[in-house]
This record gives C-alpha cells, structure tokens and sequence, in this order.
DNA sequence: GCGACAG
DNA sequence: ATCTTGTCGC
C-alpha cells in the first residue's frame, strides 16, 4: 500500500465534513472502541445509552480479519472498517457516534471520527486519550490558526481527554455532548462503556480459545 | 536531517 | 492496542 495515497484519500474525505451541528435532538449516543485477538482479529464493539440516563439500552460486537498496520495518522485504515460493521449491523440505531480517537483534530484534517462520520453520513465525535497534534493553548488545540478540538476533564487536575468534531457536529457541540456523557471517569459513558464491552467480548473468546485447547490440544 | 506520532 | 506485579495516592 502506498501511504500518499491514503493521505490524498483523507484530504478529500476531510473537504466533505461539515463541522456545523445538523442532527434532531439527541436521544440515543452510541459509543465505539476495538481491541485486538492475537493480531490477526479486530474486534469492535457498539454501545448505545439513553442520552438523558446514561444508561446502556443496546450492544453489540463483531470481529473482522485485522489487514492493515498502525500508522500513527492513518488509524482509520486499521479500525473504521470494524466499526462501521458494528454501527451497520445494530438493530439501535444511535443519532450519534462517539469514537475513540480524533476527529477534525488531526495532520490532515480526518481522524477516525470524520472518515467514519462521513462514510456513514452519521453525526460523529472523536475523543482521543493521548494527545496527537496541534498547539495546546489552555483548553484549546490550534492548527494552523483554527481551534480544532478541545481539552476536557470531568475532575479539575486529572488526564484530560482530547475532544473535536468528527462530522455534522460543531466543536462547541461536541464538548458539550462529551461533557454532558461524563460520569465521574476520565472518558465520556459511551466510549468508556464501549471500551469495558470488548474488553469483556476479548477476554471470552480466549478463553473459549483455551478451553477448546485443553479439549484438544493434550493427546 | 530531526522530531512527533490517535489505537 | 498488548504484555503484566506490585504499588502510589485519593
């Protein structure tokens, strides 16, 4: 695979996100995150709460053949194919997407938040845990002179999650949406839910996988 | 060339 | 992300 050519894809992806918040009041907030079987799995899981409780009222999972490698900037081409099975497939539909990682917040304008966004023309929001670019400046990320994500913390002092839009969503929105999502924990309710839930899928299928060893591995 | 680099 | 024990702080 040729690497500028993603680059060139995500530029072009980037110029079709809209940054301005166009979705019917929110009653349902989906939550995405993957985790990994062996390096040849991807397993990506959905979570949808009710946006005024917080509580979960749908979940599903599935698990993809992993076909592409970490490249820092190009995690989408990793991971939004697994997730956008799992958003397909469930029978909740959230009226938007929370995604672990970057949206407009990103070297090219298009994190993992706005390829998925745009890709499915749903609402998205990306909130990463680690920083990835940009000028911190207070609470705010500047590149190039625009803001384009947000520091946010539900406890004063503690880690702070890095917030910016994906797709049909404003940056003003999108950290009130995440803020909103915060329940005493460093990460907002959906990806936090979202990230409890593989793990919990990860962790059954290798020990069905050891099981299954015992069963017929000893002879 | 050097440094940075989501999950 | 993943591996992995004890340990620091609220």
């Amino acid at each position: 695979m040729d690497v500028h050519e993603l680059y060139n894809e995500q530029i072009e992806l980037s110029k079709k996100a809209i940054l301005t918040d166009s979705f019917p009041p929110i009653k349902r907030v989906g939550g995405v995150d993957c985790s990994y079987l062996d390096d040849k799995f991807i397993i990506a899981g959905l979570v949808v709460l009710d946006y005024g409780t917080l509580k979960p009222i749908y979940r599903t999972f599935d698990i993809q053949r992993l076909t592409f490698p970490y490249i820092p900037g190009l995690l989408a081409y990793r991971e939004a194919e697994a997730m956008m099975g799992v958003i397909k497939k469930a029978k909740v539909r959230p009226d938007l997407i929370m995604v672990d990682g970057f949206g407009t917040n990103h070297p090219r304008r298009c994190g993992i938040a706005t390829h998925i966004g745009i890709k499915l023309d749903v609402p998205a929001i990306g909130v990463g845990k680690s920083f990835l670019c940009g000028e911190v400046q207070g609470q705010r990320i500047i590149q190039d002179g625009e803001e384009t994500g947000r520091l946010v913390r539900a406890i004063s002092g503690q880690k702070p999650v890095y917030v910016s839009p994906g797709h049909k969503i404003s940056l003003k929105t999108a950290v009130k949406v995440v803020k909103h999502c915060m329940a005493g924990h460093r990460q907002p309710e959906p990806t936090r839910q979202a990230h409890e839930y593989v793990t919990s899928i990860k962790n059954r299928s290798l020990l069905r996988e050891n099981l299954n060893r015992a069963k017929n591995g000893p002879r």
